[in-house]
DNA sequence: TATGAATGAGGGTTCATTCAT
DNA sequence: AATGAATGAACCCTCATTCAT
């Protein structure tokens, strides 16, 4: 009964795509590319690993697919955190803040950009759910700098030079608090915002 | 043991020990532990793969010896740029400035800790010339921050966690230069000393 | 009973069941047994693949229909080219011709007897078509020979010997078709017709 | 001490890519490419199977390159078999009496390459010891038969066709020596070379 | 009658590691 | 000190086959 029950219940799941691509992402989070196998995802939700072939090309396209995953939660993640926001400080803080929300996925994009810019070509990973991340990340906060001058509320800074220096301080974040065992993540990202106001000449 | 035995081997023959260590330093500089093979680092150098095992107990002696050899270097590095400096403006920017010099070794140190930072129990990395990479580095930079503060220089942040934040900023970079392919690295280590400026309320 | 059940089925859903035989024909024509995989067969038909082992038992019962079918094919159309001929030299003509108009049939029997001859003990082949097939070229061929000489036409050779030749020349120039892609059938043929007659002293 | 001497004695034997060569002949010989596995190879003369990509690139080269090394024999042995010979006829007959004392070997390449032709393009064959083969055959084929005829000894048939005429006859032999487990190959051979003078208007 | 989903077995290949020399 | 040869374990992937629907 119990195991007529599961696969049952397995039946009326139609995502198997989404908890592989899900537990992928749990995986990879973890350790790199080589050191995740195939049958490691697959076993850490009961099936088959042949059935990942059913759903996906090979380990790459299951990987690609999971880091695309992890792209589109934090960017939606952050759209929840914005929603009502329009000012151009409250924008940048809540992108700040969305690091500490989204820690987990933000930080393995960060790796996994690591380790992959490693083995592949640049031209590989252009297209895709982390490069379009990046470059929404960008657009958003060179925006909302533009904006923030504009409004005279922040000196006259370069907007992209100064989006790629926030974006940069945040990587680093990322790296660390996965370094550091007792990282004070919100701390940090905290700190930034201080830094990152001083360097507008911005005063909250 | 590994490591001791590897030293204890290094000073046995030298030469070959240190060849071998940075050979393999340049393969993982590269690619992460488990796409490198003993054999490429072995090759490399035109040796057989197996003399690897009369001078390192395995390839993660090997990985390790290679790592401590990488901060040793940086931090050579770093000694001869500030040597005959003791402004403690000057040591900051010293030591922003080797991480242009020495982009290869550190962001190898930096992509390596957050491989090994997800497998390995943090224990495992205490020891090792890595660790105390990042110790020394925190101790520079605190001390020069607090410096200046007595000197009236900078205001009055915590030393500690201004020392933190220049870290962090500084392995935002390494990481995107490895990221990006056409990153400035010049460029965003410059933006970076104003950014600190900025924030220690320093105009230079 | 694979057989049996094979056309058990086949008979109680001729079209399906042939159009399957006739898609695995096609593909085992061109690839061995295990290079052509059971979806394949089932996609070039547009069906789902476990649908075939609905109507047959498994694959090499799939595959022996289809080679059953292929002979019977082969056979079909010899008869058809020999509609209302009698003469012998006629009917030896036609059974050369034959091997023209169904080369593709021809030679994926021959090609699967030498792939299964060194699998399968012989026993297992005794039944089916293929078999049939060859012992009706040789009653056929030893038959038209007999008659040839009897009527005076040919010079007295042991008839069952000549079929022997015939059949292996016939055998040889399939082979050659499939193996060298520029090689001139028609011609290969036509020339093993002079060949042979002149083994027989006929002159056309 | 068995196992010390064994492992002695193997270490001695410097070319066991030739063992392995012959080993992979072998089973090739008996079962297509795709039913042969690297394992049973390696297992055959008692070495692991990894070993074998210490000296093949893959199991495609192992392939070729036991191919190539029975070209390479069945040539050699032609070349005993015709030592001293220089009459056109006797260098023929020396050709036919090659397929009886080789027939493993020959057959062994008809039926590769009938499996190969299929799977891959025609380029792929191009080089290696089996086209070579076939271009030698033709070569010394139609040289014998236009000295025959210049001789005055043979009609005046196209050298080349008449090549390509005993070449195909022969190859149907090897393929029937391989189907049909009674076959009489010696037997079928000298029918051959009935039907082949018969052809060449030559009187033994 | 027909399908999508799932599985188990097995194959080719890679690689760290060992060992006799 | 250095090497060539050999191995075992593990990994990715494919495929015939099954089963509930």
């Amino acid at each position: 009964m119990s195991r007529q029950q599961a696969l049952a219940a397995a039946r009326q799941r139609p995502d198997r795509a989404n908890e592989l691509m899900e537990a992928a992402l749990r995986q990879f989070a973890r350790q790199d590319f080589n050191s995740v196998t195939i049958k490691e995802i697959a076993n850490s939700i009961s099936v088959n690993s042949a059935l990942i072939y059913y759903y996906f090309e090979n380990k790459e396209a299951l990987f690609r697919a999971s880091l695309d995953h992890a792209a589109d939660l934090a960017m939606a993640r952050y759209e929840e955190l914005c929603d009502g926001l329009s000012d151009p400080v409250d924008l940048i803080e809540a992108w700040f803040d969305n690091h500490f929300e989204s820690v987990e996925l933000i930080r393995y994009m960060v790796k996994v950009m690591l380790d992959f810019a490693a083995t592949h070509p640049q031209r590989d990973m252009i297209e895709g759910g982390v490069q379009s991340f990046y470059g929404k990340e960008r657009e958003l906060l060179s925006r909302s700098i533009r904006a923030g001058i504009l409004a005279g509320r922040f000196r006259a800074v370069d907007p992209e030079a100064a989006a790629q220096v926030a974006s940069t301080m945040l990587d680093g974040v990322m790296v660390r608090s996965h370094i550091q065992s007792d990282f004070d993540l919100r701390g940090a990202i905290g700190e930034l915002k201080v830094v990152f106001w001083s360097y507008l000449g911005y005063r909250p």
